[in-house]
RNA sequence: GCUGGCGUAGCUCAGCUGGUAGAGCAUCUGAUUUGUAAUCAGAGGGUCGUGGGUUCAAAUCCCUCCGCCAGCUCCA
């Protein structure tokens, strides 16, 4: 038997027979390593422990502390799910069923749907295959003999015509099942320990929504219950966050039935937080050099031809209107509106850069099954803003925007964030619009602004938009989640279309580069990120009532009514609940209300100018002068501190 | 738009296999004047999302439309 060196990660390497299986190895070396096993990497590549090594090689067996066997590892649970469903409905086809990043699906092929029930009888039996402690065995098999295997299986007939080469591999669970699968898997069933069926829900096969829907069943998978555990437990606070919930609770915001789905009713309190974000941005955009415009909300379809939305982006434009002269549209971009202005007068290099910022509202036509809430509707403002500049200018002008948005990230409370710098593919697919050196001024721009600032960013290769490439900030929020936030684009096509031109110093017309940046994207989306981020507990500063004055009985509701006054006249948002109700409840409907300070005042504070502060999070502060708490909560505000 | 689920009082929800509506909270009225997360009592409030159908009889069964939810597809 011939001999083959395999290089542990110590470095270390063992002679082994050619053809020793990963799982051999790893007995060798600790009956304890090999019993926590779950799949080898050789070379590089993931392996089943029992697939046999031919060659010299490196190995390293992953357990249930590397992330790469988390993958398989729901993979496998994934089979486990199919094997099931094909034992409780043999009708059953089979599609694909790969791991996600929270878990794993399968698709599935049925003329009947799967209900909630089934979903429970299905985890049911996915247990009961586990205990039998089944083999996840590798086969290799000619690709004939699959497609003559697979007859009455449809889509893995599909699968095997396209992916498969003279030969592909699949894996059984058992004496009777067997799907197509690159693989690798787990050893056996018993492997996996703690799985949960989560949801059923349509997917198209392929992706492709002119193909066949299949009935998709969402799982999730964790090494141990208690990881398990935890991760349902977030699902809960997701839950207990969500944004249309508390925006209901706090009396925020609503959509209307009667007015239609995705147009959103910002509520005096949601108005006033808002009010807040956008004053902020307003304010940023003044001292940041940009000038602040407004444009109309529609505008005649001559404009949408010129810039080309009218034939590209017609489908997400609201229909036309007719009017006595002309067609008219709801604007889904502010983008041509700040060219007209851009363009209404010649421009010479000294005008530039020219900032030209709005807080526009836009209309888009979105599907009926695509709004959520504030992060998906049809009727939107953007903090919108283009800038019009010289070839010179653009790498200063894109540190600044991205300064900007990452100023506008801590404002906000965000401390995580990541960027990703969208290019082209050099020309090769001619799906992008504009000249070489203008991509490569402007990727080149774009790279240089990131590493003057230390931004850690990503390259994401040919995922431009088709006029220019871009910058995307994504931030992650206090659970984790990551949003996509900021854009910075730029834009070679809208100059062109419309004719922008300044005169440079050799006295000539130049085309001005054009980028398009967005920081909160939508002022909707941003708001409902934000509610979620803090999970209704706005900082002071956001809060939409920042106290609530409580007397404890009628008898304070004079004094309680100086104490609101005396911080209403320093512009601190404060009520007084001075209905006679005892001070528990009020403050029980405050603390729901997550108003940051309750003000009790019984006769006590009345007699001493004082009011006993309550803080929403760490309860009784004590009594103290009126003065003393609004020098407090006043500096809170000012320094728009995170948290109180 | 597609698949599946759902739509009962302002809110959260109950109402089994058809016999024509109920709770808690909220609201209003009265009493209570209370010291850090729900005082007590009484009252009012629903064309059971919409339109149609089956039936002696529909919140309950069937169909249409509207909306919501979970996904898919598409996106700020």
């Amino acid at each position: 038997m011939p001999r083959i060196a395999i290089t542990l990660p110590d470095g270390s390497q063992q002679p082994v027979e050619a053809g020793s299986r990963p799982i051999d190895i790893a007995k060798a070396i600790s009956p304890r390593l090999a019993d926590q096993a779950l799949v080898a990497k050789v070379n590089g590549e993931l392996y089943d422990l029992t697939r046999p090594i031919e060659t010299d090689a490196t190995l390293q067996i992953l357990t249930n502390h590397d992330p790469q066997a988390l993958e398989v590892y729901r993979h496998s649970a994934a089979h486990l799910l199919a094997a099931a469903v094909l034992e409780l409905f043999p009708e059953t086809k089979l599609g694909i069923g790969p791991p996600i990043e929270n878990g794993f699906y399968y698709d599935f092929d049925r003329p009947t749907a799967f209900t909630p029930e089934d979903l429970e009888q299905i985890e049911q039996k996915m247990r009961e295959i586990r205990d039998r402690d089944l083999p996840y065995e590798r086969v290799v098999t000619s690709k004939e003999e699959g497609l003559r295997k697979y007859a009455d299986a449809w889509m893995k007939c599909e699968l095997i015509d396209e992916r498969a080469g003279d030969t592909f591999t699949e894996y059984t669970l058992g004496p009777h099942f067997i799907d197509f699968c690159r693989g690798p898997h787990v050893p056996s069933t018993s492997k996996i320990k703690a799985f949960k069926l989560l949801s059923i829900a349509g997917a198209y096969w392929k992706g492709d929504e002119r193909n066949k829907q299949l009935q998709r069943i969402y799982g999730t998978a964790f090494f141990t219950q208690k990881e398990l555990d935890q991760y349902l437990q977030k699902l809960e606070e997701a839950k207990k966050r969500d944004h249309r919930k508390l925006g209901k609770e706090l009396d925020l915001f609503s959509i209307q039935d009667l007015a239609g789905p995705g147009l959103i009713f910002f509520h005096p309190k949601g108005g006033t937080v808002r009010r807040q974000i956008e004053d902020w941005m307003r304010d940023q955009y003044v001292r940041r050099g940009y000038s602040l415009v407004y444009t109309p909300h529609v505008a005649r379809a001559d404009l949408w031809k010129t810039s080309g939305h009218y034939n590209f982006y017609g489908e997400n434009m609201f229909k036309r209107m007719e009017l006595d002269d002309a067609e008219y549209q709801l604007k889904p971009k502010n983008c041509p509106f700040h060219i007209l202005i851009y363009r209404d007068r010649q421009r010479s290099y000294r005008d530039l850069p020219v900032r030209l910022g709005e807080l526009g509202t836009v209309y888009r036509y979105e599907r009926s099954g695509v709004m959520h809430g504030l992060l998906r509707v049809r009727g939107f403002t953007q903090d919108d803003a283009h800038i019009f500049c010289a070839p010179e200018q653009i790498e200063d002008e894109i540190v600044s925007c991205l300064e900007f948005a990452v100023d506008t990230l801590h404002t906000f409370g965000f401390e995580d964030y990541e960027a990703e710098l969208s290019t082209w593919d050099n020309g090769a697919s001619g799906k992008y619009d504009g000249a070489p050196e203008q991509w490569k001024l402007a990727e080149d721009a774009l790279a240089k602004a990131t590493s003057r600032l230390n931004l850690k960013v990503k390259v994401m290769p040919d995922e431009a938009a088709f006029y220019g490439p871009k910058i995307d900030v994504k931030l992650v929020d206090a659970i984790g989640r990551l949003w996509q936030l900021s854009t910075v684009q730029f834009d070679f096509t809208l100059p062109r279309r419309f004719g922008l031109e300044y005169i440079a110093e050799d006295g000539k017309a130049h085309q001005p580069l054009m980028v398009h940046r967005a920081l909160y994207g939508s002022v909707e989306r941003f708001f409902g990120i934000l509610l979620e981020h803090y999970a209704g507990v706005f900082p002071v500063w956001l809060a939409p009532v920042q106290a609530i004055v409580l007397p404890i009985t009628d008898r304070q509701l004079d004094y309680a009514r100086q104490v609101r006054d005396r911080l209403d006249a320093a512009g601190v948002r404060v009520a007084v609940d001075d209905r006679s109700e005892k001070v528990n409840l009020k403050i029980r409907e405050a603390q729901l209300q997550k108003i940051p300070y309750m003000l009790v005042v019984g006769d006590r504070e009345a007699q001493s100018g004082a009011v006993a502060v309550r803080n929403r999070k760490h309860g009784d502060q004590g009594a103290r002068p009126v003065d003393d708490f609004l020098a407090d909560i006043r500096r809170l505000i000012d320094s728009k501190a995170p948290s109180e």
